[in-house]
DNA sequence: TGCCCACTATACAGATCGGTATACTTTCGT
DNA sequence: ACGAAAGTATACCGATCTGTATAGTGGGCA
């Protein structure tokens, strides 16, 4: 569970720095394809060649947006988990999406970057495409890790704490679309609850 | 719980069927944004002339694209629950999710077109936003009122019925963004399963 | 016959796309 | 004092974007 660093293929000079800010806020609000270089380095008061001299490429940019915005979750996440006892893995499981709960309060209502961002994409062979998949994997390996303790000495063993992890996932993965859609209110909260009671109940 | 009829903003001649064909493919495969209307026309083997006399804007052709598919889910999904006897409404909820599974099967691993679409657009002021919020209304409904024949009788009420319904939502969505990212297999059917505890269980 | 309709063919408009080129300035470490 | 790094300003490239204009074809129908 290591915070999946990268190598810095990119220089962040403070230009840099200002142009990923702009494209980060402007990519999560009018979506990867609706925006263009132009746009990013007019927002961030910076010129198309500092741009290109730092990124090379549109593609490099979106790759670092996912990537920041995945190091950043991740953070955060891993902070609020560590303000749980190790010993209560169930409370820790609950605190995952009470931390979902916070971050889309935080982050507005457009929903889950990565899913957004893979709706646009779709080909596996763009270089941002590992990152998606990334995060996805690293949380269902939390859940399946945190099941894995709170399923420890029963009787069903890995396969029940397999089949707890990614129910937990579909739960997640769940409230995350019906926050960003707006299908009812509080998705996180409901999720929790229903989180709580696989948790209790098996 | 009607079909969803909308007026025929376009007159469906044969070039415009063919185009709205081709933008249905086009659309699902590479995104909106990364389809553009010379593509769809040359796809369609009709003129951009054409395109434009039948559907006016590109804005139009993705609405219908939305819409269409839309009513065809609906279609498809209304076969699947008529084939269950009405007096077993927990085999109907797991029909909703075998039927998912088979449509998801045979339209391949792109995932929800609402929920890309979404991804893309963003802005609920764009026309198609109602045809995406829509579907997702109409199966929290449908989910509802499945839940509240299941839970008719039960001490727990109205109350228990909403509770049940969203989180069937929650894993009905769950399942549709883990498959459509590949997170793990075959996820309809372990939503499915803890369809069928809730339903049991509860 | 004459008209409407659906459609083809081609060209173009204006804007924006991602990306590059040239020339100059500022800042900072040695 | 000097050079490298980082930046600005501006102009440009070819391609593609949504959308429009002009002109013409073929069939069905009154």
């Amino acid at each position: 569970m290591k915070p999946a660093e990268h190598p810095p293929r990119v220089r962040m000079t403070p230009a840099a720095r200002r142009v990923l800010a702009a494209a980060e806020r402007l990519f999560y609000a009018h979506g990867i394809h609706a925006v263009g270089v132009d746009l990013i380095a007019a927002e961030s008061g910076v010129t198309k060649k500092t741009l290109y001299d730092r990124f090379g490429s549109k593609e490099q940019i979106v790759v670092e947006y996912l990537a920041g915005r995945d190091e950043r979750w991740r953070v955060f996440l891993g902070g609020r988990l560590d303000a749980v006892p190790e010993g209560e893995p169930a409370a820790r499981v609950l605190a995952v999406f009470d931390a979902s709960r916070a971050w889309a309060a935080e982050q507005g209502s457009r929903g889950c970057a990565m899913i957004n961002a893979h709706a646009e994409i779709g080909d596996p062979a763009h270089p941002a495409y590992p990152v998606i998949a990334g995060q996805k994997a690293w949380m269902l390996d939390l859940f399946t890790t945190l099941a894995g303790q709170v399923e420890a000495g029963d009787a069903d063993g890995v396969e029940g704490a397999e089949r707890l992890a990614r129910a937990l996932m579909l739960l997640h993965e769940g409230a995350l679309v019906a926050h960003g859609l707006g299908v009812f209110p509080e998705p996180f909260a409901r999720a929790r609850e229903e989180a709580r009671r696989l948790l209790t109940g098996g």
